[in-house]
DNA sequence: TTGTCATTATGCTGTTTAATATTATATTGA
DNA sequence: TCAATATAATATTAAACAGCATAATGACAA
C-alpha cells in the first residue's frame, strides 16, 4: 500500500500497530489493585510485604496481581534475602502512571469533597 | 496537601477512590478500536462516517464502541442533519490520549526493546 | 403528505475468553 | 524450621466481541 495515497492525520497501519500495543498496556493497569500497586512501586521500590502492608491487599492476590506486571514486562525485580523488591521497568508506564497521578489524585480543586 | 494524613505517601482511602474513578477510564480505553476512535476524535470532531472512512470499522461495531464512550462521558455529539458529530469530551481522557500519543505513537527513535 | 434513501443507533445471539477470590501448597533463603 | 513470596487449582461470575438484522431520525423529491 501506498503511504502517499491516504493522507488523514497519520496511516492507518501504524496507528492501529501502535493501539494494539496501547490497549495492552491499558488493559494491564486498568485493575484498582494493579495501579495501586504501580502506583506505590512508582514512588518507592518495594518487597510484598511492603506492598500488603501499605495497600491491605492480600498476600495471593497481591503476588498475582505483582505477577501480571512482571509478565506485562511493567515491574521488574531484585531479590535481598527473602524478600524481593519491585520497580517500574517500563517508562511508558511510568509516563501513563505520571499523568494518571496528576489527573487523578494531584490537581487542585477539581472537587473540593471535604 | 493535609499536612495530617502523610504517612507514606497519601492517604489510603482516597487513594483507591482514585484507582477506582482511574481504572474506569483506563478500561474504556483499553481497546483498539476505541483508542482509535478517540484518537480520531481528539484531533478534529467527526462524524461516524468520517470514523468508517478513516478508521475501516464496521458502522455497527462503530456505533456500538461510540456507544460506550458516550456512556463513559468520554465524548459529546452534535447534531448536525443526518450527521451526529462526535468529540472529546473528558479533560482527563484527552490529557491521558496525549501521553499515550506521545509515548506510542509519535516519540523519537524508540529504542529496540530485545 | 408520503415514500425513500442516507446516516446512525440499538437489539439480539452465540461464542469465546477471562477476571477475581480463595485456599492450599511449593519454593527459596536465613 | 520459619518467614517471605510464588504458584496452582478451583470456583464463580462475566464481559467482550462479532455479526447480523432492524429501528429511528433527518433530508428531500414527487
Amino acid at each position: 500500500m501506498t503511504a502517499a495515497s491516504t493522507r488523514t492525520t497519520i496511516d492507518l497501519d501504524s496507528l492501529r500497530a501502535s493501539a494494539s500495543r496501547t490497549s495492552a498496556l491499558l488493559k494491564t493497569l486498568s485493575n484498582p489493585d494493579r495501579l495501586l500497586l504501580l502506583c506505590q512501586i512508582s514512588q518507592s521500590e518495594s518487597c510484598v510485604s511492603d506492598l500488603e502492608a501499605a495497600l491491605d491487599i492480600h498476600q495471593p492476590t497481591l503476588s498475582q496481581q505483582l505477577g501480571v506486571l512482571r509478565d506485562e514486562g511493567l515491574v521488574e525485580t531484585r531479590r535481598d534475602g527473602k524478600r524481593i523488591y519491585y520497580s517500574v521497568a517500563s517508562p511508558q508506564a511510568m509516563a501513563v502512571m505520571q499523568v494518571l497521578y496528576e489527573q487523578f489524585c494531584d490537581v487542585k480543586p477539581k472537587r473540593a469533597k471535604r
